[in-house]
DNA sequence: CTTATAAATTTCAAGCTTGAAATATCTGTG
DNA sequence: CACAGATATTTCAAGCTTGAAATTTATAAG
């Protein structure tokens, strides 16, 4: 019924494990907190707003309301109020899938795209500034990291 | 007025720190999913409600309401609500301050430690369990790398 | 003492998020 | 055709989150 005992290396591991997980949140939780600020006081914009409509720009042929929910990985109940509030105000719309009346393709407007042109460029000198601090080596081994992990999270699904 | 040309080092320098920033969102949105997920399932419990709790455990003398809101990097009022969610099941209370009947100092219960106690021993095991894929150079060298980042980050305040 | 300012907390409206249930539509099988 | 499942989306209630305004109490200066 006892577990074995874990030697001092393991226990370590362990540890930092749940320090690095802590860090990894907070420095996270740091830059999306401080993306947020600035969308909110620059733009009056919100952070879901701009996941949407960053996700429509790179697809102009249009993307389906599940196709947003999975690249953004939240749920569809969620898309829905969001793609609702852009439509009333003109920045994207609902095209009918021809053959298939369940679905939709959501495409960005024109007046949507002028838009999150605008908003996108700035958004990528944020994200330059604020990890600025972060040499050409710190990045690199960073993303290579990053990437294993998050491979092992999606299998182990 | 116009910005001078980037070279093309640091053309790709600002590109890799906006991948790595869509990669430590996504892997940090992975984890966090999971936790949620499991303590939903498992606990019927959520994160937030973890969190608070977490910071009371590791202050037995009680946390005025602007420390915990410090602590965890969230808004005063968003801890109102869930002290008092806490409150109402018997897992915290507000002591009045001597001296001070502006502030009140939350503590668990012994109920709430209890139950706190359980979920954070199943906790530290699924952190364990979910990054078992980074081994032991990995994740010093995500920690030290991040902590630099965080740094940076309080700092430009 | 009075008054202005600061500090601690709560209240509130607006928006995000989820999972589950409900609708509507398709698709393949008999 | 009928119909059992699968798909696509919406609806909904509950909970989280924020920033700003409001409330209460403390503190310092005159």
């Amino acid at each position: 019924m006892n577990e074995p005992a874990l030697t001092g290396a393991e226990q370590s591991v362990s540890k930092a494990r749940l320090r690095l997980w802590l860090k990894l949140l907070k420095a996270s939780s740091l830059i999306e907190d401080e993306i947020r600020r600035r969308l909110r006081n620059e733009f009056n914009w919100t952070l879901p707003r701009f996941d949407v409509m960053s996700a429509l720009a790179r697809s102009p042929d249009g993307l389906k309301m599940s196709e947003i929910s999975q690249m953004l990985r939240v749920s569809n109940g969620n898309i829905t109020g969001i793609v609702d509030k852009l439509s009333e105000e003109g920045l994207a719309l609902r095209v009918a899938v021809p053959g298939d009346r369940r679905a939709n393709l959501v495409r960005l407007t024109p007046k949507g795209q002028n838009v999150f042109a605008e908003h996108a460029e700035v958004h990528e000198a944020w994200i330059d500034e604020i990890l600025s601090g972060l040499d050409s080596e710190d990045v690199d081994g960073m993303i290579g990291r990053l990437d294993r992990l998050s491979e092992a999270l999606e299998e182990g699904k």
